[in-house]
DNA sequence: ATCATATGTAAGTATTATATTACACATGGA
DNA sequence: TCCATGTGTAATATAATACTTACATATGAT
């Protein structure tokens, strides 16, 4: 299960979680995992743009990938949802605050 | 208490606390209401950039507004926290997820 | 050999979000 | 009157995100 130790972490998980894509990503992947073609597919978006969410999503450790050999024989790349539980409420934003180094994007 | 009806608005939430400043703000507030100059004092912000951050946190419907008088008095705006509480996981966006309207911004 | 289906990414563009500067206006107190 | 301290916002600049297009490469099946 994820853990948040600071600031900077929870800041990751809802900049990750803070899109629409993203959100429907992480439905899909909780009914199990997929490989990226299938899931651009199933999402209507194309592979490149579901990459760049895949990425965000991956940074905040919210999924996983693994290279697997389908049925077919070709190689696809699996997307799984690492399992979460965050209770966001103000205790946790005011406690977290203090470790946020309010990070500039390069 | 904070009530998500759908997954527009699980959306609203998670995209105005994904800011390091507004979280910040979050976590001031949580000790309490204030006005606005003073809250950019605290936080060493302009007040015009602590402005936007607070509409996105009103439109989320995180924090309230309301005018007073200070004791010195002029007229001031305070800003309190909405109080709540949301058990961010995996069930909680896959069950939101599906009434999300991949709103566009104007 | 060609087709269908995978991964992977670079480069360019478009759109949003964030931030600054510069105002206007109001009130209380020295 | 002038200063300090409030609110409120428009215009602009800059930075970050999101998205598209166009590739290159690999493998199995026909």
């Amino acid at each position: 299960m994820i853990h948040l130790n600071n600031g900077d972490d929870l800041l990751l998980v809802l900049e990750a979680l803070s899109n629409p894509h993203r959100l429907k990503i992480v439905a899909v992947l909780s009914e199990g995992r997929q490989y990226v073609s299938e899931l651009a597919r199933l999402l209507g978006m194309s592979r490149p743009l579901l990459y760049l969410h895949l990425q965000k999503l991956e940074e905040a450790n919210l999924v996983t990938s693994s290279m697997e050999i389908l049925d077919s024989g070709k190689a696809a790349k699996f997307y799984r949802l690492n399992p979460f539980q965050f209770n966001l409420n103000e205790e946790l934003v005011h406690q977290l605050a203090s470790t946020l180094t309010m990070p500039k994007k390069k």
